[in-house]
DNA sequence: CGTTATTGTCTGATATTTCAGACAATATGT
DNA sequence: ACATATTGTCTGAAATATCAGACAATAACG
């Protein structure tokens, strides 16, 4: 094994494949996509066929497909591949076909320009909480997170203002339960959550101080659709001990970007 | 029909699928993604069937599939799907998780706020250049071009640098003979673009007025990988009527820093 | 209103793709 | 030097995904 713990990803429909089934190369695609996108760095084909469960035959079948159409590349001469340039003009495509999203990125330049700071763009996918966009600072104390990779959602600032449209129930319904465990060993206590996430909607915005991890201070506020739903946040991530005055600060710049990015009521 | 001149794409492989044949479910995804990232806007189901030469039955199960994994989404209530948000992780994935890329993109966003122009990071796909990513000018005069669009290699600066280790007659072989033609009518001669490559090796740097278009003055620099070999180029695009001290001034600031982004020789 | 084109969903049959397994050629470890 | 694990490539066969075409339901048009 090359390196890191490979564990076996378990898709979302067929639990254990019988023997002699068979799978569609359209959902082997997507799941090993999905499966580079959550390892995070370049894999071999033999790593990558047991990670999502596949024959090594088809892998590599797969594989040199995807490398032809540049979806995928090779990284350094080890069998290693990685996503591709294609991937980057695709990606490149979705995100500025929409006005909107545009001017959130502009905005996240200028904020990250003029502030020096960590600035995010997080937002859900299906019950976690993923960062969409970023602007790592640029001073030594640099804390950067992955861009795309799922993180339960009690651990976050924005995660207590992107539940703002649900009741306490539907909230309980929504979070599995293990993620009200932090990495530390740490567990939040379902109540106390709620009663964050009514504080967040209440305030229309939301902080938490060295929750998932002891160095940062996150503060995140609420970029509303034309429903006035909460679908994105726009958020600061610094370091545990920067001065109220600065937070203060700070924290009225993010709100007041992020309600110039939310649309007016239909 | 919903807008514009849909053409049928002629996949590389295979040049008219004779009757009873049929295409893979992965080549199909691969010449969908790619229509759309030429079309440049949300398609119909059934327009995107008849741009990648696939049954509507086939094409409908397709997209499905890629909606279900967001690599795909609806844009709007009238069928129209585009990018979705996996492809925006994916390729962020891609553009940060080598080193070099990311001082690139570093340095891209600097020059831009530096001098408010266009400025551009361009490469070849195959016989064609395109353009990798860009910042486009703050200013009203405001000149953009789309990333991962595919123009004819003469019509740019870049061109010139990128083609700088071939000798006359490879670049001969390399070229189309239709892409001589600009979107005017006017042909360059051959021999004319064969010194200019010549031109451009020599110089270090190249530069075009009123090429592919009336209105923009291109200026592009080399970067080199570890063997020297040019993979990308930097550019700017200014107005055609930039005045000469401006344009020297911007010229020595792109050479300055591709060089700077240049890797050391091996 | 009749005519024509489109959308989204189903169906059954067959051409094809996925799969298990074998293979030689390297690595890796003891 | 031996045993073990891995890589990349092939093979034949079985399971099935792709395909043509039909269908009802709207939409577009004169």
């Amino acid at each position: 094994m090359s390196d890191g713990a490979i564990g076996l990803i378990e898709t979302e429909a067929g639990a254990v494949p019988r023997n002699g089934e068979r799978r569609r190369g359209i959902d082997r695609v997507i799941v090993l996509l999905e499966a580079l996108l959550r390892h995070r760095a370049p894999m071999r084909v033999g790593d990558i066929a047991r990670m999502i469960g596949a024959p090594r035959s088809t892998t590599y079948e797969i594989v040199n497909s995807l490398l032809e159409a540049e979806m995928l590349e090779n990284v350094g001469t080890e069998g290693y591949v990685y996503f591709g340039r294609a991937m980057h003009l695709f990606g490149w495509a979705y995100s500025h076909h929409n006005a909107h999203y545009r001017r959130i990125i502009e905005t996240l330049d200028r904020m990250a320009a003029e502030t020096g700071e960590t600035v995010q763009l997080c937002g859900l996918r299906g019950n976690k909480y993923i960062v969409l966009d970023c602007r790592d600072s640029s001073g030594p104390f640099r804390i950067s997170s992955d861009v795309g990779v799922e993180v339960p959602i009690p651990w976050t600032a924005s995660g207590r203002l992107l539940l703002g449209h649900m009741s306490e129930e539907e909230v309980e319904d929504f979070i599995p339960p293990g993620d009200y465990k932090l990495p530390d060993g740490r567990v939040i206590a379902p109540a106390e959550f709620f009663s964050d996430v009514a504080l967040a909607r209440q305030q229309g915005f939301s902080e938490t101080a060295a929750l998932a991890d002891r160095f940062t201070w996150c503060m995140a506020a609420p970029i509303r659709d034309g429903h006035g739903a909460i679908n994105k946040t726009l958020c600061f991530v610094l370091p545990v001990d920067t001065p109220e005055a600065r937070r203060s600060e700070l924290l009225a710049l993010l709100c007041e970007r992020a309600r110039a990015l939310s649309l007016a009521g239909s």
